[in-house]
RNA sequence: GCCCCCAUCGUCUAGUGGCCUAGGACUUCGGGUUUUCAUCCCGGCAACAGGGGUUCGAGUCCCCUUGGGGGUGCCA
């Protein structure tokens, strides 16, 4: 018997790749390696329909760019349809799936039967005591081989239709009025099982039975369970000879001999439903942990319309990969201490699955910018400056620029760089086509005086005059400390109220250039 | 409707019955450094959803309510 560790990501490709997918991935890997085990992908493309191999070709750039490589060869679940069908055929065999109708136009599907017995749940079940189900009156009450069907009391005494499998009531007692004993499924399950029985009526006021739920333990939510009587027995092979998830999901696992399910929140029902499938077809049951969700800035779920949610959108907007991952980390699980910014060993060193948090977790763009900007600041320059010409050449303006100028207005403007999108701002620093902002112009040239002080320098400069004497020359005629300068000469050169250093800003530009900025945006302040 | 799950600052979170007058981070606000801008440093605002229990003691355990999410497909 193995020991090791071996768990998967399974998405289906049918479109983008979502951030919570590639959290699911992510924590999948994390988990892998901190358990010495193996990472594996399980592409789930049996939907044709909306399958393509534009989205598989996206979800293998994706899972590239962020260093999430699989450990073995990808299982496309397309190749295992035979598998599936055998595996149901098996199921069929030995009593624990029939083949059904549900009207007399559809063709049959196979259904799996949630098993009876309760040996077959391997310790998963547990009564929970005897219930009785008030039954609405002159409804009709229906058990047959595919389970049982009623019609309920709500509790506004309204009619509540159900639909039980055979197994949550499998002890049960059907009473009519007056006490009567209408029906025991407990003394004829066999024949009701075998399709002999089949008990219909419309006299019957309460079921009496036990009910049992199945649970297992979710490594990250705890002790979970659900009654048998709300359960129905499933789908696994369509009336057109398609495998259903469900079985095609528990097949490909005990395929690739999957210990650790780690997946999202929306499967725990799912579980459920699964756990007597792998006991039904003989494989172990492997451990669960379901991840909670991630919401957007609404604290909704993700929905088509969303921005900010695709995997590839971030890499558009200028996020570093290791960024993403460490920040998607963060998103329902943290080491226990106060680190945030954590390289890959540290992660893997760190990451424990009961420390996923149990609740949705929003997320927050700022804070994601905000950690990938310390990562900038971490990058080789070498890295950085190949990054920079990379964005550079995508525009008009800055696809000139040499190496030098690069690496010198990128020294410049790293400490505020937060996404590698924050280069399109860098216009100004080499293009005397920038914008300027209406608000620093009002700031910086709004008063008279701070006019006045520009143009004398611009005429002091295009005179000859450095900058030094131009701007000493100024406050003197003036009378004005040096540093009320600042501000107008900033907005002079650059149209903006921040930016980098104004020496630093100056060694960039000779002094006709600055002249000539000067004059332009005196103008365009009118 | 029914079933299941969840609930600490605006957001991500620490907290596993006493170390909590609830800590960190992002955001935001103030101050310092800076002739300007930003980085940086220091500081402030800001939370245990509500109500009942259990206990000497509850953010931590139990119950109820409220709110949110998931499921309820011959989708995955």
């Amino acid at each position: 018997m193995s020991t090791q560790t071996r768990v998967r990501f399974a998405p289906s490709p049918t479109g983008q790749v979502h951030i919570g997918n590639i959290r699911a991935a992510i924590f999948n890997y994390l988990f892998a390696r901190a358990q010495k085990g193996a990472f594996l992908l399980r592409v789930e493309d049996t939907d044709l329909e909306r399958s393509t191999p534009e989205a598989i070709d996206g979800l293998m750039e994706v899972m590239e760019w962020l260093n999430l490589m699989p450990d073995e060869e990808p299982l496309f679940q397309s190749t295992q349809r035979e598998s599936h069908l055998a595996a149901a055929e098996r199921l069929i065999a030995a009593g624990d799936a029939y083949r059904h109708a549900r009207t007399p136009e559809e063709r049959p599907a196979v259904f799996f039967r949630i098993p009876c017995d309760a040996a077959r749940y391997g310790g998963a079940l547990r009564d929970t005591g005897a219930v009785e189900l008030s039954l609405f009156a002159g409804e009709s009450l229906r058990i047959d081989a595919t389970g049982i069907s009623y019609v309920g009391v709500s509790r506004k005494g309204k009619p509540d239709p159900g639909m039980s499998c055979l197994a949550g009531m499998a002890d049960g007692v059907v009473y009519g009025a007056g006490d009567t004993v209408l029906f025991s499924l407990k003394a004829s399950l066999s024949a009701v099982l075998a399709g002999d029985t089949v008990f219909e009526s419309t006299e019957a006021t309460r079921v009496v039975f036990t009910r049992r739920e199945i649970g297992f333990e979710d490594l990250v939510k705890g002790a979970l369970a659900k009654p048998l009587d709300s359960m129905k027995d499933l789908v696994i092979v369509r009336g057109d000879g398609s495998p259903v998830f469900h079985l095609a999901n528990v097949c490909d696992d005990m395929t690739q001999e999957i210990t650790h399910i780690i997946r999202g929140d929306d499967h725990v029902e799912n579980t459920y439903r699964h756990i007597p499938l792998f006991l039904a077809l003989g494989g172990r049951v492997p451990a669960y942990a379901h991840l909670p969700m991630i919401v957007n800035a609404q604290g909704k779920p993700y929905s088509k319309r969303d921005g900010d949610a695709f995997v590839g959108d971030f890499r558009a907007k200028g996020y570093l990969p290791e960024a993403l991952f460490n920040y998607l980390t963060l998103l329902g699980w943290s080491p226990g201490d106060d680190r945030e910014k954590l390289n890959r060993d540290e992660l893997i060193a760190a990451f424990r699955l009961d420390r996923v948090q149990r609740s949705a977790a929003q997320m927050d763009i700022q804070k994601c910018a905000n950690l990938n900007g310390k990562y900038l600041q971490d990058l080789p320059e070498g890295v950085l400056f190949a990054d920079v010409r990379d964005v550079l050449s995508r525009t008009e303006w800055g696809s000139a620029l040499d190496e030098e100028q690069v690496a010198t207005v990128t020294r410049l403007m790293r400490p505020r760089m937060q996404t590698y999108l924050d280069i399109l701002d860098w216009r100004y620093l080499v293009d005397p086509g920038f914008e300027r902002d209406e608000k620093a112009l009002k700031r910086g040239l709004g008063k008279a005086w701070q006019r006045e002080a520009m143009v004398k320098i611009a005429e002091a400069l295009e005179g000859g005059a450095t900058l030094e004497s131009a701007r000493a020359e100024t406050c003197a005629a003036l009378e004005l400390d040096d540093g009320r300068l600042n501000q107008p000469l900033r907005v002079c050169l650059t149209g903006q109220a921040g930016g980098p250093e104004l020496v630093d800003l100056l060694a960039l530009m000779d002094a006709s250039t600055f002249a000539s900025r000067i004059r332009e945006t005196l103008e365009q302040a009118g």
